[in-house]
DNA sequence: AAAAGCGGTGCAGGAAACGCACCGCTCATT
DNA sequence: AATGAGCGGTGCGTTTCCTGCACCGCTTTT
C-alpha cells in the first residue's frame, strides 16, 4: 500500500542498521533512500536515527515511530480484514505465540477446524514461552497467545484461564499408573524426566519439590522437548510431566497420563489473550472466540 | 504528512459529496482526484464509494476506512505530540467536549492552570450534552469528555467519577435561603426557572417529581443557559437549579446555592472519560490527569 | 429536446523521485 | 602514520509518475 512505502523504507533501514545496506536490500540507489529518509524526518520536525560513523540506529524518538509504524501496520490490516468481511468472503491470516504443549494435538485440532469453514484464513504458528510470548503481542508479530503462567501480564489481556494440574506420564505397566491421583513424593523417588526451567510445568514442580524433604527436582534427563520426554519414558520406564491439553487423552500407545495431587503441585495456568486493547482482524477475533470456547470446554 | 494525502483526499470528498466538488476544494482538477480515488480503491482492494448519479456517497466499507482514517490521524497526532514530549517541551492540543454547567468557572480555571505551565498547548472547548459528547469521542472529534449522566457508556472509559446533589439558586433574601438543606416540595411551591430535559439537572428534577404530588416540573422559564436563569432569579425572585460545580461558590453577587435534599431528588453523576482503549497525545493525557485531581478534591 | 452535472479516459506537459558520480568524514587495517 | 573501506550527504541529468486539459457516456433536470 502506498501510504505504508514510508514505513518499509525505516524498518528497513532498522534491519539493516545503515542506509547503504537496507538500499540494497530494497533494490534501490543509497542516495534516493537517504533523501527520502530526509523527508520523512524533516516532515516529521524531529531525526528518528542518530548517524553513527558506521551507520545509523533509532533514537528515541525512533523508538515511538517503530512501535507507531508496527501498530499502523496491524491496524491498516484489520481495515483489511473488516472489509473483506462484508463481502462475505473470510479471508486473513492469524499468528498465534502459544506453549510447546499445545503444539501436538490442540492448535492443529483447532485450526484443522477453523480451515474446514473458512479456507481463505492461513495460520502462522510460533512456539514462545511465556516471556517471549507477550513481546510478540506487543510487537504485533502475534495476534493471539496461548501459554502457561505468562510472566508481566500488563500488555497482555486475558481473554480465558483455565487451570490444568500437571500429570504424571508413564508407561502402562509402571506401578503408578493404578492410582487414579499420584502423589508427588512418589514421583522423586523414582527415575524421572523434566522440562527445563524456562517451562511453566517445570516452575510448578520446582516450588512444590521446595515444600518437600527432596527440595529440589533432579531429572535423570532434562529436556526441551515434550515429544522427546514422552517418548523416553517408554524406553526407560522413567516418569515424565506434561500439561494433559498437550496429551493425546484416547487412543494413547503405551503411555498413561495420571493426575499429581494438586495438594502437592498447585495446577497450571493457561492464558489465552491478546494484546491489551488491541481490536483484532476479524479471522484472528473469530478464531481468538474458537479457542476460547474450546479451552472452556476442557476446563469442564 | 504524506502519507496521510490521501486519507485528505477522501475526507474531502465525503464532505463534498461528490468528486468533482471535492476537487474544486482541493485546488486540482477533478480528473487528477478521479484517478487518485479510484488507484486508492484498486489499492485496498474494494471500491469505497457508491457512484450515483449525482455524485458518490460512502458504501459500508467506506464507513470501516473513514473510521480508520479518523483513529490513524488521531494516533499520529499522539505520535507527535510524544516525540515532542521527549525533546521537553510540551507541545499540542487538547480538545474537551463538555457540559455547559463546567464553562463559566471549572474549565477555564483549570484550563489557565494548565497553560500557566505549558504555553505551547493549546484549547478548544466544545458544549455538548450527555449523548453528543460521546459521539464527539468516538469520531475523534474530542478527545476528553466531561459530562453529567452520560448515556451509552459504551465507547466511554470512565476516569473519574464524582456526585454533585443539584443546587437551588436564589437571592440572597429568598426565605429558602436560611436552610442548609431544601427539600424538593419547598421549592416547586415557588416560581422556579428549569433547565430543558437534554440536561442532567433536568432529568434528575423530573425523576424525583414524578415522586411527588406535583408529578411534574413546569417552570415559569425553560432555558438552555444556566446563565439566563442564573440571572433570572435576581429579578423575579424565583428559583433555578444548577449544579454547585457551575457555581461561583464565593464572592457570588446576590444570589445563594443551598442544597437539595438528595432523600428528593438523587445527586447529578459527573464523568469525566476518554474513548474507550485509545492512548491519548500526551498533553490531552496530562490535562486528563489535572482534571482528574481536581475532581476528586471537588468530591471531598 | 436541450442543458447541466456527474464519473471516467486518452494524451501531452510538468513535477517529483531516482540513479550516478562525487564529497567529507570516521575508523579499521596495514 | 598512511590508506582504504564504509558511511551519510549532495549536485545534476534522467526517468517515472502524476497532473491538467479536452472530451466521452450517462443520468437528471429544465
Amino acid at each position: 500500500m502506498r501510504h505504508l512505502q514510508d514505513f518499509d523504507m525505516v524498518e528497513a533501514i532498522i534491519r539493516a542498521g545503515s542506509i547503504r545496506k537496507a538500499a540494497e536490500d530494497m533494490n534501490i540507489t543509497a542516495s534516493a533512500l537517504n533523501r527520502r529518509i530526509n523527508r520523512f524526518e524533516e516532515e516529521l520536525g524531529y531525526e528518528i536515527f542518530e548517524r553513527l560513523p558506521r551507520g545509523v540506529r533509532l533514537n528515541p524518538a525512533g523508538e515511538l515511530v517503530l512501535h507507531h509504524i508496527r501498530a499502523q501496520r496491524s491496524d491498516f490490516a484489520r481495515l483489511q480484514s473488516q472489509v473483506a468481511d462484508l463481502s462475505g468472503v473470510r479471508r486473513g491470516h492469524v499468528s498465534i505465540a502459544c506453549s510447546q504443549a499445545l503444539l501436538p494435538y490442540f492448535m492443529p485440532d483447532q485450526i484443522a477446524r477453523y480451515r474446514a469453514e473458512h479456507r481463505g484464513v492461513t495460520f502462522s504458528v510460533k512456539t514462545r514461552d511465556r516471556v517471549e510470548a507477550e513481546h510478540d503481542l506487543s510487537t504485533f508479530a502475534s495476534d493471539i497467545a496461548l501459554v502457561f503462567e505468562p510472566q508481566h501480564m500488563v500488555d497482555f489481556e486475558v481473554v480465558v484461564q483455565i487451570q490444568q494440574p500437571v500429570h504424571v506420564v508413564m508407561r502402562a505397566d509402571n506401578p503408578l499408573a493404578s492410582q487414579t491421583e499420584i502423589r508427588l513424593r512418589d514421583c522423586l523417588e523414582q527415575a524421572y524426566v523434566a522440562p527445563s526451567p524456562r517451562y511453566g510445568a517445570r516452575v510448578l514442580l520446582d516450588a512444590a519439590a521446595r515444600k518437600t524433604t527432596y527440595r529440589t527436582i533432579e531429572p535423570v534427563v532434562e529436556s526441551e522437548s515434550f515429544d522427546f520426554m514422552r517418548h523416553y519414558v517408554l524406553h526407560e520406564n522413567a516418569i515424565a510431566f506434561q500439561f494433559p491439553i498437550g496429551l493425546k487423552m484416547v487412543g494413547a500407545r503405551g503411555y498413561v497420563a495420571r493426575p499429581l495431587s494438586t495438594r502437592d503441585v498447585a495446577p497450571g495456568n493457561l492464558f489465552l489473550g491478546q494484546l491489551r486493547g488491541r481490536i483484532l482482524p476479524v479471522a484472528s477475533g473469530r478464531f481468538l472466540q474458537q479457542l476460547a470456547t474450546a479451552l472452556q470446554a476442557h476446563a469442564l
